[in-house]
DNA sequence: CTTCCGGTTTAGCCTAGCCTAATTCACCGT
DNA sequence: ACGGTGAATTAGGCTAGGCTAAACCGGAAG
């Protein structure tokens, strides 16, 4: 009954859900996926009458609740499985996105859970991440904001990243940021909202950070000696 | 270019071709793989246009050398994550198969080779079987055969299941033979093919298996004391 | 209240893979 | 040399999932 493509889409939508609110526009979802909206279209179509998602025409759709519990499962083996790329394979966190993507359409609830036992029961993928609980339901990751909120003169620990593609990733290495670097706030710039920080520990004195970047990050408040 | 079904078909050809030699029928192939022989035809005609068989009609096909490559690699993967279920996760060895038949079809050349360097570069899968190298040779099992081809007398130690179909690999369990299993070999049965053995360390006194058993089980000469 | 424009949907078509039914072949025995 | 017969192939059709082009809303601007 599921298959890729169904999964695919119930992901996405899943995740276009937690920016905006409800009613989630075909054509985000197409963008999303790489699709034409009126590919997409199509499969609404489809999802509605299998009861996973609700769906009008010219009004966007929401998730049911069966239709969010197959999304949580996927995305729940997906970040599994790049824990295991990550921390058992030892692949590099810009490298095991794509790989995921694949692997997350293998379903047997076993496997997932051999898996998540073998890999200790993890909270968090490699891009700092939360992985669902095996009931579909997050652990919370409180307190914790995108940098582009964050004030001047802030110390603020990277604990993850909202666009896990491999190109922002690259990105990020060759900045020289990672899940755990610290950075202080200098100077904001409201012109383009980038901003100047300077990374602790780091070997650049300085490093400016467009808003696309700050707006993909995570931060939490540091721990002076942690 | 390669999907999963015609990895399913190329697969499929390579492990026939080792049974019947040369000119696999469509039939057979249709069998192994539950589908229609008319479908299978269908198929060859893409296989062979993109030069992963020779075929020509009513004269059953063969692997040519790329095709044959691809089936080797496919097998690779199956046969590594078969490895990694049982060993790494705790499957049994009767619960693999239709994982590792999903698993096989993510196509990465990093992925396997690091996922083999992991496991320790395995010579043999759980159910005996040789992995292919990353360049699509085998270690050759030597001196291995068929039980059915066992004498009367013979002290045999099991190390393969031609069969990893898993109701023959519970089917095994439930008389409790097993990898390594080492059986003497007290009668054979010329009526039916089959055969009386006692099995070494065994709870039961006497066994008895059919020919569809011996047929599918790999034996070497058990060293006394081993 | 009307118009316009961009996003959404429908209509129609395509490929991959599979199926059933009908046809064709190859080979064997006479 | 000639049928028969079972295996193999062709013909035609189906579903899933995608695409392009054309038609269609619906909300903002006049």
């Amino acid at each position: 009954m599921l298959t890729e493509s169904t999964e695919n889409y119930l992901k996405a939508i899943l995740q276009l859900e937690a920016d905006k609110a409800d009613g989630v526009s075909t054509s985000s979802i197409a963008e999303r996926l790489g699709a034409q909206p009126a590919s997409v279209t199509g499969m609404m179509h489809k999802l509605k009458e299998r009861g996973w998602v609700k769906y009008e025409r010219y009004k966007g759709v929401d998730l049911t609740e069966t239709g969010r519990r197959h999304a949580m499962e996927t995305v729940r083996r997906h970040r599994l499985w790049e824990t295991f790329l990550v921390g058992t394979l030892g692949f590099a966190w810009d490298e095991v996105h794509d790989l995921a993507e694949q692997l997350e359409h293998v379903r047997s609830t076993d496997l997932t859970d051999q898996l998540d036992a073998f890999l200790g029961h993890p909270q968090t993928d490699p891009h700092g991440d939360p992985i669902p609980n095996a009931d579909g339901t997050f652990r919370t990751s409180v307190g914790r904001a995108l940098l582009s909120d964050a004030q001047v003169g802030i110390c603020a620990k990277i604990v993850g990243v909202g666009d896990s593609q491999d190109d922002f990733l690259r990105h990020l290495n060759s900045l020289g940021l990672g899940l755990g670097t610290v950075v202080e706030v200098k100077e904001l710039f409201p012109f383009d909202r980038s901003m100047a920080v300077h990374i602790v520990g780091g070997v650049e004195a300085r490093c400016h950070l467009s808003s696309r970047v700050t707006q993909n990050l995570w931060w939490v408040e540091a721990v002076p000696d942690a």
